[in-house]
DNA sequence: TGCCGCATTCAAAGCGCTTTGAAATGATCT
DNA sequence: AGATCATTTCAAAGCGCTTTGAATGCGGCA
């Protein structure tokens, strides 16, 4: 029994190019070649020396090939996790989860950055003087966000998931359509004859909720509806926040008879102060949320719990990584971008406005 | 002003080592030295070299730092994503921020694998042959782990958040009594008077789960009471899994009149399950549920939503990373455990069994 | 037969850092 | 003064890969 595990072992024992291109009596160069598919290798070595690399378990040392390439073969994503705002959310597991599928098919690695502090520039800098990314998704951006003319200096491709309003150079971003989704959603319940109705926002300097709210007023104003203030909340989108605004809300003088909510989770917030005050969702008051499709958050399975505005994060994390790598292989094309339309689905959570 | 950033970006100039030591009129080992804090420099040279690299703003090359040293500052997190279980769950970003932290202050890399498929062995392999990554935590572990023995054969350090039951030799892990707060959470309903009490559990095939379970039968029993496999459910811990079990445990001919559920999200499902039943929580059905928590999940503010055992996953990532470190850097020292205990806290979910 | 061109292969020079073993310096001791 | 030693610095040898530029062998062609 220990013999064989020894055995076993000594067959693992690493192995370098040199070793094996020993072993199979050629130069480190012809294997190397080789095994990067380069052409100019006879077939029939290239078969011979694939065989012996995978017979004798041989992977290329990762930080020589970065070194000899003066390429990292990975992907960062920063994460700033000021105690202020959470982004380390659900949202965010997702869309990693939809890059990842496709750093793993590209070869790429995706390096992770916690930064716990306002030092977010000093990341990006060593990131690009040390060599240690290819590239770099951009979350959560502000309507103004200082790191996209950071990275342009810098000269590091990046991808923004989401938009930044108020910068006007270009660059390369995936999106989904917040303000038509919200401005369909808004049309929606004023076709089912609401008038009083809330939106219960994300933080308004992120830009996905600025956008939002730009197309959820729209469609009000469009119908001859003037937005009010009172019916307007914006915050983190966590349950209990989503549960504060509805009770707030509740408490008015009139209520409003629906409510927007951008995240499923302050949705489930939503309904709880619904539940509490003894309403009953759809008949009483109409929800309509933002659903990032999340794998562990399904908004029900065949009848949808809410009706939603749904756009899957994790379809956004593989268009992000697929457009991130072709910049990185490709740096001589310009920016690009990716508009996702969000699916409207009625669910079970909007109805006719209650008769006065 | 052109002209101004084109001076910002020549003093931003890539800078390696050669440059530096040269500017200096140094070798390059002295150099090497004093940035890395070896004590055979002279303070007086330590302090100029320095200076001159923040000056200069000089990164040591990721890549070749990692050949040379033939280490690569870097954490492995392989996240399975069989579409069959959703392992990236918010429980699993919150554990990582936590780990982050810990990875930027002393250093390290975090890298992230999403592996699709049941390659999850070769993905580990070749880690180990390629020299990716220094340590790996384990995510999610079964009761009987092949993850386990396969690291310890390949001598890659790790770190398992949580346990697997029926592995004997020793390894390092962080983990939460899972046992004991279920038990407590059974004990604490007993006492309350309840007889027919619910387990909604996750998996069981994942250790924590089965722990869970073991915990809560061995308070039932301690206390005479019989668990009813009618009263058992086990699936993924999501929304809807949450409603599912708890509507069909309400379909009973005698449905429970409390509930004990394995996580937050699943609880709130549980939540509208009684809230379509017309049924009120604490008052008709009492529910504990585990409470991981959550950065953006709290349970309430400052009277909890519901009664919960509370362990904050994003400690137990710090811990994780902090025994993963101290392993990779002290490579002789033998296997550590870290065994947290949840707290109790009481909300607004539990009250007394009603009487029949 | 001798020369050319093509298909393969190779030796060697990096990539930018760390680390070994030796050298230079200056202080201390006999 | 010469030997000894600690302190500080250095040149050079890796680390394991990629890539450049040169060499080799071979068939085809004049």
């Amino acid at each position: 029994m220990v013999q064989t595990i020894q055995i076993a072992l000594a067959e693992r024992k690493l192995m370098n190019l040199k070793q094996l291109s020993e072993l199979l009596g050629l130069s480190q160069t012809t294997v190397s070649r080789a095994l990067n598919g380069y052409p100019e290798v006879a077939e029939s070595t290239r078969l011979r020396v694939q065989q012996a690399a995978r017979k004798h378990n041989y992977q290329p040392n990762v930080g020589a090939q970065r070194l000899a390439r003066g390429r990292s073969m990975t992907i960062g994503h920063v994460i700033p996790l000021s105690t202020q705002h959470e982004m380390v959310n659900p949202v965010f597991a997702d869309f990693i989860a939809g890059a990842g599928e496709r750093y793993s098919a590209a070869g790429y690695d995706m390096k992770l950055t916690i930064v716990d502090d306002q030092n977010e520039e000093d990341i990006y800098r060593d990131m690009k003087s040390r060599g240690s990314v290819d590239g770099i998704i951009v979350h959560g951006p502000l309507m103004n966000d200082p790191r996209i003319p950071l990275l342009q200096e810098l000269g590091l491709p990046f991808v923004v998931h989401g938009r930044a309003s108020e910068i006007e150079t270009p660059y390369s971003w995936v999106d989904v359509n917040n303000a038509s989704a919200f401005r369909r959603a808004g049309e929606f319940l004023l076709s089912l004859g609401h008038r009083r109705i809330g939106l219960i926002n994300g933080l308004e300097h992120m830009d996905f909720a600025h956008r939002r709210r730009a197309g959820f007023e729209a469609a009000l104003t469009a119908a001859g509806v003037t937005p009010d203030p009172d019916y307007m909340h914006a915050g983190e989108m966590n349950e209990l926040n989503g549960h504060h605004a509805m009770q707030a809300m509740l408490a008015l003088e009139t209520p409003p008879t629906s409510v927007v909510v951008a995240s499923f989770i302050a949705a489930l917030g939503v309904r709880r102060a619904l539940d509490e005050a003894g309403l009953r969702m759809a008949r009483d008051v109409s929800v309509i949320t933002f659903d990032d499709d999340l794998s562990y958050l399904r908004n029900g399975d065949s009848i949808p719990i809410f009706t939603a505005t749904r756009s899957s994060v994790r379809q956004a994390g593989r268009l992000s990584a697929d457009m991130l790598i072709s910049h990185i292989e490709n740096p001589e094309a310009g920016p690009e971008h990716k508009l996702l339309e969000a699916d409207l689905i009625i669910g079970g959570s909007t109805g006719p406005a209650p008769i006065e």
